[in-house]
DNA sequence: GTTCCGCATGAATCGATAG
DNA sequence: ACTATCGATTCATGCGGAA
């Protein structure tokens, strides 16, 4: 029987990520600090200093990546002086330079952010994940993340006409043609790049990250199980847990060492409940 | 009483906008042209060459808008050969450094998306509704942009129907771990920055960019009555259309005569409904 | 009239196949 | 090795005709 193993990493990610194979990985997903003078985890990016502080690091993500690999970046730029920074775009550009292609831009919909405002603007009920990948054919399984069809089904498709048997081209000249006969007992369809979760509340003692929902859609369309993910900036380690959860492999860094003694309490205890599982703190081992 | 003026110019914007006084609008809702869309109505901007195109227009339009205006770009970049396109997010820079204040990046939502579906992505369910400024100092409205408090909870601008619950709960699963009742006893809340609207198209022979309610949440969120608008790719002329009827002034600019001329009667029609109002096509007149 | 139902429509993009 | 065309995918909306 194989064994998943979930290890967890403490260190700043930019040395840690080294000890790690080249072309293991295949799924990075991951929520890094965003900059803010204010805080102290990783001395605080300055926004100016954001892309200088990332690179390095991503340099070693495109390393350890496998070819057929993702890496999935979920980061939203903060509003300062009643501007938006341009930290991120700027990421974007010098990421392709690097040698990442940009492969999408998913949208993260907040369900459940709260009605606020600012004199200036709205709540921000929105964030980036921006898909990165080292080449054109990596792997996506998107039929793990159908979703059912639509309502119009029933009414469309209970008797059809005959151009809708055939492949009928739209009459303005816009290339677009479709066979309705195509969709007769189609049950599930697929999604857009736009994801509708909801947000997680800060009953933790550490700030709220993404929910479980983010890092599982992403592993279920860019992993089979007994893949390898990871996370270089863990922080609470909900990556982690739902990447066990889902029988992957996976490799967790992070420079707190509250945050890691926590997450490694809370995976050996899924280990009662997973006890086909394993987790591995120290070794290193890769299929 | 006061008067509404709807102006409607033809031929090429960034020489027509010369015609507009400085500091006399106070709302620019603009879908230009997309790189190497519509090219056979706009001759097709390629992608490479889209910043160099739109600064010059920009740059009159940052001439035209007062310094409390807002500019509202609705664009999105396309993907070719499995990745993004860059124009976009290196035009944000460019407006930039030609002098624009990047205030707010607001995403439109699309219900009822194209169709789509390849090997490497899904369909793309969003553009960006990019604000800009001439000054951190800008007229904004939020009351009048306020939504009741269960289209909040929805996360939508309208209801969702039973199957878009199932769809909805199948992609979370959960629900909400907030506290809301906060805002129970309030009749309305303020929105934030994403806009769940459908796209339009119907079989009549042109059809618009973008929906009516696009338009008029920024008319409405940055304009008072008797304001200008401006919209210099009119297009089939939603902006202008959606300004009269909220009893703003507006100005619209179109390189195409046919659309020029389509609109124009489409504005005169709507005068024996509001006839309060009037069209002015020739002179030019500000406050 | 008014409501219901049928159905064409669309800022798309990839791979495969044909010329 | 180019370019051109075709097939696949999908659902809210509005029009027009029927009930």
């Amino acid at each position: 029987m194989k064994k998943i193993e979930t290890k967890i990493l403490q260190g700043d990610c930019k040395e840690v990520l080294k000890t790690i194979d080249e072309n293991s990985i295949n799924l990075i997903v991951t929520s890094p600090p965003y900059a803010d003078r204010r805080k102290n985890t990783y001395g605080g990016i300055k926004p100016e200093n954001y892309v200088d502080w990332f690179l390095p690091i991503s340099n070693e993500l495109l390393r350890v990546l496998k070819p057929s690999g993702t890496f999935i970046l979920n980061i939203k730029e903060k509003a300062e002086e009643g501007e938006r920074h341009t930290y991120v775009i700027e990421l974007i550009l010098a990421l392709r330079k690097q040698g990442w292609l940009w492969t999408e831009e998913y949208i993260w919909y907040k369900k459940n952010s709260y009605p606020g405002k600012w004199p200036n603007r709205f709540r921000d009920a929105w964030e980036r994940c921006l898909q990165f990948n080292k080449s054109k054919r990596f792997n996506m399984y998107q039929e793990e993340v159908m979703i059912p069809v639509g309502d119009w089904a029933n009414g469309r498709l209970k008797n059809l006409s005959e151009t809708d048997k055939i492949r009928d081209n739209s009459k303005n000249g816009s290339g677009f043609g479709k066979n309705i006969s195509n969709w007769l007992n189609r049950e599930k369809v697929y999604p857009n790049n736009v994801l509708h979760f909801a947000t997680v509340c800060n009953n933790k003692n550490h700030s709220a990250a993404f929910p479980e929902e983010l890092p599982e859609w992403f592993i279920r369309l860019f992993t089979k199980e007994f893949d390898n993910v990871l996370d270089p900036f863990m922080g609470s380690g909900t990556t982690l847990n739902v990447a066990k959860r889902m029988k992957r492999n996976s490799i967790g860094i992070d420079i707190i060492s509250e945050y890691v003694e926590m997450v490694k309490k809370e995976i050996q205890e899924s280990e009662f409940v997973l006890f086909e599982t394993k987790t591995e703190y120290e070794t290193v081992k890769h299929e």
